[in-house]
DNA sequence: TTGCTCAGCTTGTTGGTACAAGCTGATGCG
DNA sequence: CGCATCAGCTTGTACCAACAAGCTGAGCAA
């Protein structure tokens, strides 16, 4: 009973949205038309509070959903910041395509390319096949696979994690997958060499929110979703791996290069 | 000062978690393993905050994050629901593809094939070219293009939207393209028995939260994500057109087929 | 100069209260 | 029986207060 009155006599009947909205749209506005660019700090709650004579509650109402909108990060102590993106072209038609030479690993080159440093820490474990993955290499579930597990950064922000496994059946033919170290010359390109050749792939895309597990490992706040991309690889038999690769969704875009790409020319997009 | 002695006794130096992550935390274990199934409801703010032994607004706090994961949903009046998804499988490859035949729209077979009942809105406008749009048709900024966009539902709720841009030069060899109203045979078809054909296609991928018009189009609630999926059709000489998906990241997977899929068989993913 | 401490800013967490607004089922009137 | 109303549940919005915790720069001590 006590603040209502003074309520309604502020909104004096005009807008039919809640303070909070109201605060976020306003910032929101301001984002957009260049007022705090990319990297600025906002104000800080105390000043947007007196601005929008709104609680320093309500003004964090608002705040909160720019930040879980991902425009927006706070941290205590330094206050909010306008988020800032430089996205990564990654080209999943030529990746792993024997046909586009790239010695070694596509996505060091890629990096490198684009000016940037990368940096990368791996690991080999053997373990029963999740049950998404035993589908997609026609395995029974729980049977045995090789994961070769990827944490990627660059310039040192993680930037996507990538788990391949390999059927069990493959280690004979090409036993260095089992072994922890590197590759030098490719997986694709070692499993090639013995006889293993990737004719086709079926690649499947989709999107959500990390995991609390998937944010801690690429350090993505609140409002940042992923892009989960799941490639099955097949030789002219079988499936012979199957890999899924998580991605910030704020610092990553995919492409396909499919059919005649003559018209599109260099200059094309990006 | 005064709750603080408290809170200090309730946390006997177990957690460092603070006390709405841990109610967030609780629950999800819970709606992970099945204690709460898609679509059941979770127990009232006031039982749960009996529960934890935390206010009605540090449960809140929990709750938002689930809903900003896109975990649970929740509506005035009825509460906190488990969300459920369903995803529809889009196969990029093939959309646009004269070499599967689908007569007339792609989409509606798909979702009659899926027993799902399709429903869409259309409408034809003529508008300059947005920045991105104008660079991937190579036309000038600003020049006339023609919009023929999309609003698409699959049993009432809504799906995605499309747009696609067509450069002015276009018109002049497919006149239909600017007239409101469907193309039977698709466009793609149309476009091809005017001599116009799509050899190639560039496709672009990416994710982020919706913006306030997309979260009103799709109707999605905080904490879903789009996926953002770009193509530029070429001819052999140049670019036609531009193609603006935007896609409910809960309730869509895309994929591509590429190469040699003879060893995937049916049954393969879904 | 160097390095430490601390005041004073910031956001983060948690409690409290009050009232608006949406949904549902029971109740009772016509 | 049919329908309107309302009590009693739910979440939504908005305010207040207090303290925790992280950062920065001023200022003092070695």
């Amino acid at each position: 009973m006590y603040q209502q009155v003074a309520r309604v006599r502020h909104d004096g009947g005009m807008s039919r949205q809640p303070k909070y909205r109201q605060v976020a749209d306003a910032l929101r506005r301001e984002i957009d038309n260049g007022t705090h660019p990319p990297g600025a700090r906002l104000p800080s709650e105390s000043e947007l509070s007196e601005r929008f004579e709104a609680s320093r509650n309500t003004v964090r109402s608002g705040l909160g959903l720019l930040v879980s909108q991902g425009l927006v990060t706070s941290s205590q102590g330094l206050g909010y910041e306008v988020a800032k993106h430089e996205v990564f072209e990654l080209n999943a038609s030529r990746f792993e395509n024997l046909n586009f030479e790239q010695n070694g690993d596509a996505y060091s080159t890629d990096v490198t390319n684009a000016g940037r440093r990368p940096h990368q820490t791996f690991r080999v474990e053997i373990l029963p096949a999740p049950a998404a993955v035993a589908e997609r290499l026609k395995a029974e579930p729980e049977s045995r696979t090789v994961l070769r597990f990827c944490h990627r950064f660059v310039d040192d922000t993680p930037w996507s994690t990538q788990a391949t496994y390999y059927p069990s059946w493959l280690i004979d033919e090409a036993p260095r997958l089992a072994e922890p170290g590197d590759i030098e010359e490719g997986t694709t390109r070692y499993l090639a060499d013995r006889g293993i050749e990737q004719v086709g792939y079926f690649d499947e895309i989709s999107t959500r929110m990390p995991t609390p597990d998937e944010a801690r490992l690429l350090e993505v706040g609140a409002g940042v979703p992923v892009l989960l991309w799941m490639r099955t690889g097949y030789s002219a038999e079988r499936p012979i791996r199957c890999t899924i690769t998580t991605l910030r969704g704020d610092l990553n875009r995919m492409n396909y290069e499919i059919g005649d790409q003559s018209a599109r020319g260099e200059g094309a997009p990006r």
